[in-house]
DNA sequence: TCATCAAGTAACCGTTTAGTTACTGTCCGG
DNA sequence: CCGGACAGTAACTAAACGGTTACTTGATGA
């Protein structure tokens, strides 16, 4: 795209610049990466719109191709950010520390907070899986991010099976998943929820009582 | 947008028709509907192309705008049809006519094995929440389409409490969402699950524990 | 049989879009 | 103190986009 290299340009008499030079990579790296977050979780990947990133980062679009060569590259560098976010955070969890059932509980509590705090997680996720993991599947970055919750997850899980309070068919992945889906759906589809049935799901006791629901319904599923 | 009706147009010669001419008004906008249903879910509101879709079609633009106006209402008609396909075959389960349990489990079965047939349907979910509900909040034919869904639900539950079998701060709308949580997330956000986790999802012997694990699930978390 | 009107076609238009180029300002090692 | 490397700017471009116009084709009923 672009020049063909044909001769002729015209040349332009350029205004000195308005703004102060900034020249600061690390802070405009940042602000570009911020922007783009907030870009593509409201817009998607074919509604964001690469101007939009450069003038909410309060810089322009070539400093945005220097530091990620082009808007998928900068869509997948968010993307990766986002989920080194909550598995940082998860990390910091020690679900182990305390009984079986106690993390379990802190497990579903946190997972629910964190889509709570971060709906641009979540809408990331949206949009990254209606390309069907076009872009996640390239990352080289996130092979090794996960295996941790699903080791850590186990340990409880079978601490609980020898304890005798857990189910012997309990299975790590699809406890997580439950969890993940009733915090997901709820946040993520609070809009046309809303809507088609009428209540106000973001309000203070509907949503306690979600949270208290997901701790609830999780352990249920577990549970001798 | 496009002409601003200023003279003197160029007159170019046309030649005739390539294709043969279908003369069927009904066929047309069907065959619209389900190419753009298939547009809009693969790729969101703001990746879809008006183009693509009258392609798909086997149309041009011109019909797409004279049957749907624009690209934003034959998005909302798309959505709408959606609604009105899951909410009708709901209607036709009847689950008052057995026992509670066993219309709660008939609910969660039917829900699940219509979002694994119709995942364009949660696609469209998904880009409609993406853009916070913009246009179903403006649709009118959606106002009265839901309601029988709870008013059924809820009848089911009442029996189930006074049969002793339901706890008595059983939620309809919060066992529904039970139920679609569980369903909608497994579904739509399978690429990702698949990627980072490393299980495919979607093997018929994964399918259907997470279909027992639903409906168990379900029937845990308000049984007594 | 022919006027009329809806169905259908493809070129066209103005604007937006991702991406590039030509150029300027600033810092720092030799 | 100077020259090259790099941060930063804004105008620019080809292509793609949503939407419109000018025109053709076919069915129908007076």
């Amino acid at each position: 795209m672009g020049m063909d290299g044909s001769g002729d340009k015209k040349i332009v008499k350029r205004r000195p610049a308005d703004r102060v030079l900034q020249r600061d990579p690390e802070r405009t790296r940042a602000a570009i990466l911020e922007a783009a977050t907030r870009e593509f979780s409201e817009n998607g990947m074919g509604g964001a719109r690469v101007d939009a990133i450069a003038e909410r980062a309060g810089t322009n679009k070539r400093m945005l191709y220097h530091y990620f060569g082009d808007k998928e590259q900068l869509y997948l560098h968010v993307l990766e950010e986002a989920y080194v976010g909550i598995r940082t955070a998860e990390r910091e969890l020690h679900i182990g520390d305390r009984s079986p059932e106690e993390g379990i509980a802190e497990l579903a509590l946190f997972t629910w907070r964190y889509f709570l705090k971060h709906p641009e997680f979540l809408s990331l996720l949206g949009t990254e899986n209606l390309h069907r993991a076009r872009w996640l599947r390239q990352s080289v970055r996130l092979k090794e991010l996960h295996s941790h919750l699903i080791v850590e997850l186990t340990q409880v899980l079978d601490r609980g099976k020898q304890a005798g309070v857990f189910i012997d068919t309990a299975d790590p992945l699809n406890v997580y998943l439950t969890i993940a889906s009733l915090g997901y759906f709820y946040i993520s589809n609070q809009y046309t929820l809303s809507t088609i049935f009428g209540r106000e799901l973001t309000e203070k006791t509907n949503l306690d009582a979600w949270e208290r629901h997901i701790v609830h319904v999780t352990l249920a599923s577990i549970k001798t």
